[in-house]
DNA sequence: CAGTTTTATGAAAACGTTAGTGCCAATAGC
DNA sequence: GCTATTGGCACTAACGTTTTCATAAAACTG
C-alpha cells in the first residue's frame, strides 16, 4: 500500500541502503543517484516510516509531558512553551493528564518505560518523577515546579518562598501589617512551600501572625470563598490577604464584592502565578509572576540535553519571579478613629 | 541494557515466540510455561518495547490531536475528554498546537503521514483536515467543530446556526427587538456560521437588523471591546447583544461596567460556548452551551471506530446545544417616555 | 604506471516484536 | 494397540529502517 524504501530503491534502480543514504545522509552518495532517488521518492509519495526508524536508531524523538490537568489556566502556558521548544529541536510531545485515576497513572508510566518516548517532563507535584519512573529513573526526566525536594531529579522551578516573600513584602511596603494567607492545596508541594514562605516572610519583616490568619483554601475557588468568609468574620479582620494562587484571590475578591466591601479601598489582595484571570478580574489582580514560558523552554532544553548526553546543565534551575503590579492593592488606610 | 524478550525467554527456558505468546496471548501456552515466563519477566523487569511492537503489528495505538491553541479556555474541555476516551480504549494521544507558523503545520502533517499515529482529530477550522493530510486523507481523520463544510470528512460538531438562533430567540423572548451581534474571527468557519445564523434567526423572528448592528470582534477581547464602544456610540444603541463567544461577551460587558451602564438592567448580553469565564464573569453570563465533553468523546469513538474498520458511524454527527441561563439577560425595560 | 587512498555502492545484519508453519508428543477413538 | 487429533512449542520470516562491512571503481601519489 504505502510505498516503502525498497519501492523507492527499485524505482531509482539502486539498493535500499543507497536510497536510505540519499534521503537522510545526502553527502554520502553521488549527485546523480541522489537526484534519482529523490525523484523516485517524490513520484511515489514516499514518507519515511518513523516507527521503523525509531526501532533502528533506538530513539523516538518524542517527549512525554505529564501534568495534573489542563483546565487550570496555569498549565497551558508551560505546555505551549514546551511544545514550541521541543518542536524546534525536532521532537514531538505526548501529553498525559495525571489528575485522574490511578489506572491512568500506570498507563503513563508504561508509555514512559516502554520505549515510546525518549524522556519525560513532569509537572505534577503530587506524584513527582519517581511516581512514574520508579525510585531510580531509567529514563531522562525533568521535574518542573511543584517539586518534592531532595529526590535528586533535574528540575526547573521557582523559589516558592521568594514568591511569598515578594507578595508579603509588597503589602508591607504599602503599610499593611495585618496580612492573612489563604493557602493552596496542601497536597501540592508548591502550595505547602508558599505557606511556609508566608510565615517566614512575616517573621522576617517583624509582623505577627494572629491565630486564624492562615486559612486553607485548598487551591479551589469554593475553598477560597469559604476561607475569605471566615476571615471577614474575625473580630478584627486583616487589611490585606495574600492568596496562594490567582484563582483563589479572584474568588476571595468576589466574596468581598458581594458584601459591598471595596477592593482595594477596604482590603487589599495579592495573588500568585499571574494567570490570565488575574488581569481579567475586577479589580485587576496584583500578583507575583511565575515565568511559565521561560520555565517550559528551559525544562525542555534541559531534558533534550540530558537525552543527548550533553553535560553542563545545573541539576536545579531556579527561575526569577517578579511582582506584577495591578489594581488590587492600596496603601493601608490609616484608621479614622485610632 | 534493558531486558528484551529474548532475555526473558532464555531465563524461562523457552523460545522467544513462546515468551511473546505467554505475555500477550496467554491462552495459547500451558499453565506452567506461562508462569515461568511471567516470573522471568517480572524478575528482570521486562517491559515490552512498544516501538518494536508497533512496527510489527503496523499500529501505534496513538492518536494525534491538532488544535489551534490551548490558551483559549474553549479547547481544554475537548482535549481532556478526547484523552479520557482514548485512554479507555488503550490509545495515547499526541497533541499539536497549530496556531503557529507554517513550519509547524508541516511538522504535524509529517507526524501524521509518517506512521507515528493511527489517526487524527482536527479541531482547527482555519486549516481543516485536508490541510494536514492532503486532499484525500490516507489516514483515518475526524474533524471536530469549526469545520469547513462539504469536504467529506467524518465530523462531530454542533449546528452553529442553531447556536445563534437559540441565543437570539432567548433575547427575543425577553422582549428584545433591537439585538446586535459582535462577530468572531472571520477566518474561523464556525464564527462565520454564527454570524449567518444570527441574520437568519433575526429574519425568522421578524426582527429587523439595522445598519451597524453587526460588528466584527475578531474573536478577541480587544476587538469585542472596540466593537462594543461603537455599538454604544450609535444614536439608538441596541438593547441586547449576542456575542459569538463568551470571551468577547465578557469583554463587552466590561466596557459597559467601565461606563456605568448596568448589565442586565440597561442592556442584556448573551454569549456562546459556555466556557469557564462565563460563569466567573460579573454578572455571570447567560450563554449557549456547546457540549465539549460529549463532542470530544464522540469524536474519539468515531476515530477509533474508523481505525478499526468498524462501520455504523454517521459521517456527520451533530450534537445538541442548549441555553444556559445566568444573570446577564433581563426582560426589555419598557421605556419610561415612550 | 604500480600502489595507495578515496568515493560510491550493495549485501547483509540488526533493532525487538508477532504470526505463520510445521514438528513432536500426548491424548482420544476404534 | 494402532491410527486420527490435538495442544504445545520452536523455527523462521516478516515489519521498514539504518549502519556496518566489504568491494569495486575512481582518484590521487610518487
Amino acid at each position: 500500500m504505502r510505498p516503502t524504501l525498497s519501492d523507492v530503491a527499485q524505482m531509482a534502480g539502486v539498493s535500499v541502503a543507497t536510497a536510505s543514504r540519499a534521503l537522510s545522509n545526502p553527502d554520502l552518495v553521488a549527485d546523480s543517484t541522489r537526484r534519482a532517488v529523490r525523484d523516485a521518492a517524490a513520484a511515489c509519495g514516499y514518507k519515511v516510516n518513523l516507527v521503523a526508524r525509531s526501532l533502528r536508531i533506538q530513539r523516538t524523538n518524542t517527549l512525554q509531558v505529564l501534568q495534573p490537568c489542563i483546565d487550570n489556566s496555569f498549565y497551558p502556558g508551560i505546555l505551549r512553551s514546551i511544545e514550541d521548544t521541543a518542536l524546534s529541536f525536532g521532537y514531538s510531545i505526548m501529553v498525559g493528564f495525571t489528575a485522574k485515576s490511578e489506572k491512568y497513572r500506570e498507563a503513563y508510566g508504561d508509555v514512559l518505560s516502554n520505549g515510546r518516548v525518549d524522556g519525560v517532563i513532569v509537572i505534577d507535584g503530587g506524584t513527582g518523577v519517581e511516581g512514574f519512573t520508579g525510585p531510580r529513573p531509567n529514563v531522562p526526566a525533568v521535574q518542573v515546579l511543584d517539586m518534592v525536594y531532595g529526590q535528586g531529579v533535574p528540575s526547573v522551578r521557582v523559589d516558592e518562598h521568594l514568591v511569598s516573600e515578594t507578595a508579603v513584602r509588597h503589602l508591607a511596603s504599602l503599610g499593611h501589617r495585618r496580612i492573612a494567607h489563604i493557602a493552596g492545596n496542601s497536597a501540592s508541594p508548591s502550595a505547602a512551600e508558599r505557606q511556609k514562605g508566608y510565615v517566614a516572610a512575616m517573621g522576617k519583616l517583624g509582623l505577627a501572625i494572629e491565630d486564624d490568619w492562615v486559612k486553607q483554601g485548598h487551591g479551589r475557588r469554593d475553598g477560597a470563598a469559604e476561607a475569605m468568609k471566615q476571615l471577614l468574620a474575625l473580630q478584627k479582620p486583616p487589611s490585606a490577604v495574600f492568596c496562594a494562587n490567582d484563582a483563589m484571590a479572584c474568588a476571595a475578591m468576589d466574596v468581598c464584592r458581594d458584601r459591598g466591601i471595596h477592593v482595594p479601598g477596604d482590603i487589599s489582595f495579592i495573588g500568585a502565578d499571574n494567570t490570565a484571570e488575574s488581569q481579567l478580574a475586577f479589580p485587576s489582580l496584583t500578583t507575583v509572576n511565575v515565568p511559565r514560558h521561560d520555565i517550559g523552554a528551559r525544562a525542555t532544553e534541559k531534558l533534550i540535553g540530558l537525552i543527548r548526553g550533553q553535560g553542563g546543565f545545573p541539576q536545579d534551575t531556579v527561575m526569577p519571579v517578579e511582582l506584577k503590579l495591578r489594581s488590587s492593592c492600596a496603601p493601608l488606610r490609616t484608621a479614622v478613629a485610632a
